[in-house]
Parts: structure tokens; C-alpha cells; sequence
DNA sequence: TAAAATAAAGATAAAAATATCTTTTATTAG
DNA sequence: CTAATAAAAGATATTTTTATCTTTATTTTA
């Protein structure tokens, strides 16, 4: 459905709102553990999440690390999508067409029509401090671990 | 959305049962042309449609070549995403969490629900035959081109 | 039965996605 | 100002996906 990169970065940006803050800034080691991801791919993503449309903020050095401004947390899911290039799923034509259009539509777009309407309400209308606020409420952001207490 | 296999996949399989039968089978030249489509690499698409479920039949030699039986063609279009790996837009979760489900659920969890509910329901109920049918009425397979002539 | 047609199978290549490691730059604390 | 810290940037490696080419096996027809 969506790619590795997406997937990684929904999951490091919820984590960041949950956990982060601008004077509790997360490293990105952190951050890679806590969401089961690999740090240097992890890495990479977070930079375009800052640098593509400022989802993420971060600041280098001692207790620099990563945070979402208030601003940023009231951006739409999507936006984090658009930054890593997989926003095709509700933009683009289920098997593939370019051309495929309401005036030309493709054997599947009828059917689809509704359902993209509805991903794109999804990813529109939640915000990223509505996925933290989900996940402060039990939801999980991590694969394979009980929630662990800091070492 | 769906990788560019499945893309193939379904758009083959769709023009296979829109323009061959059993005795009007279609070379895989004719398809790839048909559909804009690699021809190498569609022909191993419908190696693994043969193979792996039946959706699609096969016979070599002169007047050789693809047609669906009467059977494939009342199979849902899942069957070809199954034939090709890509089912996991209905079965997996949107963060890619392999921890995820009602029990325990990830932040878009809720959301997501409904709609691979409705996913789902589209790769379940709609026949190859009933794209196929759509097709004849006029909806596209191809990219880019009119409606092309036989040379 | 031989030749031609056609998909299957196998081998290889190219491109894209994913992942890791190293070096550089910015920031902070001392 | 220096040392330490942490992200950014750059380079490289690996894996997966997509694509192409070649050889083989099957089938039909002449």
C-alpha cells in the first residue's frame, strides 16, 4: 500500500508528536528504536521531512534532535505523504493510466472514485496531533514490543 | 498504490478477457502493444497468472497464445492481485505495522477501517468478466493511445 | 516429419528502493 | 575557544523491482 519510506515516516512523525517537544528534542536513535525502523534510513526520511515542507523540525548539536512545531502538528497526514513522494494513492488511477479521468475513465475508476474520495478525506482532514493523540490513548506506533519503560 | 506487476496484471487480464476467448487466443505482443505495457516483463505477469491460480490459460505453438476460461472470468479481481503478491493493500496495515489489529490497533487503525472494508469488497465482488464488460463499454485499458486499427 | 509459431524458462541487465557507513557542519556546554 | 554532541550531507552497498534478451519446449500445420 504505502512504501517502506512512508510507512517509516508516518510512524517516526506520530512518534516525534507523541514524545517530542521543542525543549525535549528526540535523537534519531531514539526515535529508530522506538518505532522498529533502521536508523540511517530513518535518518534520511526525517530530512526530507524537514527540508521538503517543514513537517519536522530539528536543531544539530547537544540536546538537539528532532521536535514538530504547533504549527506543524496541525498539518494534514498527507503533508507528511507529499514529502516523501507517496501521495500517489489518492491522486493517481488504480491500474495505472494517465489518462484515466472522470471523461475517461479506466474499468475500475467508478468503483474506485469513492474509496480515493475517502483515503483522501483521511489523509486531509487528520492531523498529525490527531495521530498522537490516538497513540497517547494506547494506539500503537511500534511492531513487536510491549511498551518499555526507558532504561 | 499498486506496484507496476499488478498494474500489468490487471490491465492484461482485462484487455485477455475483453478482446480473446479459447478459440481466439491473443499473443503477448498483441497485449503488450494493447495495453502499453513491456512485453518481456508482461509475459512473465502472465507466466505467474498461469501458474500460480489459473486466472489466466495458455497454449504455445501456432494459433497459440492467452484467453480466459469461462470459469477465470468469474473470478474476483483479487485473484489476480493474489497471483502477483499485491494483496496486501487489503490485508495489511497502513503503517506497516505487523502488530496491528482490532485488538491492539495502530493510530489510523479506525479510520482505515471502512475503507479496506470497502477495498476489499471491490477486489472481492467485482469479477474480471464485469472490467471486462465495463471495457466494452468504452472504459480504457491503455495509455495514450486512440483506440488503434489493426494494421 | 519438418518447419514455423508461440509461450515457458532461464539468464542477464538496469533502475529504483532500501539500508549502512563516513565525513562535515552546526550547536552547545564547559 | 575547545571539546563533545547531534543532525546534515555525501558516498557506498544491498536488495527488490522492473525490464530485456536468449534458449528451450510445445503445438500446429504443411
Amino acid at each position: 500500500m504505502l512504501s517502506k519510506s512512508a510507512e517509516y515516516a508516518l510512524r517516526a512523525t506520530i512518534y516525534i508528536a507523541l514524545k517530542g517537544s521543542e525543549d525535549n528534542k528526540l535523537g534519531i536513535d531514539e526515535i529508530a528504536k522506538a518505532i522498529d525502523s533502521p536508523q540511517y534510513f530513518t535518518a534520511k526520511i526525517l530530512q526530507l521531512l524537514t527540508k521538503n515542507n517543514g513537517v519536522v523540525s530539528s536543531v544539530r548539536g547537544p540536546n538537539g534532535g528532532f521536535y514538530l512545531s504547533d504549527a506543524a502538528r496541525k498539518l494534514p497526514v498527507r503533508a507528511v505523504l507529499e514529502a516523501v513522494g507517496e501521495d500517489g494513492i489518492i491522486t493517481k488511477c488504480v491500474l495505472g493510466l494517465k489518462e484515466c479521468s472522470e471523461s475517461r475513465p479506466c474499468p475500475m475508476h467508478d468503483q474506485y472514485r469513492a474509496i480515493k474520495a475517502q483515503l483522501r478525506q483521511m489523509f486531509e482532514k487528520t492531523t498529525i496531533q490527531a495521530l498522537a493523540e490516538e497513540s497517547a490513548k494506547g494506539k500503537i506506533v511500534i511492531n513487536n514490543r510491549p511498551p518499555k519503560k526507558k532504561a
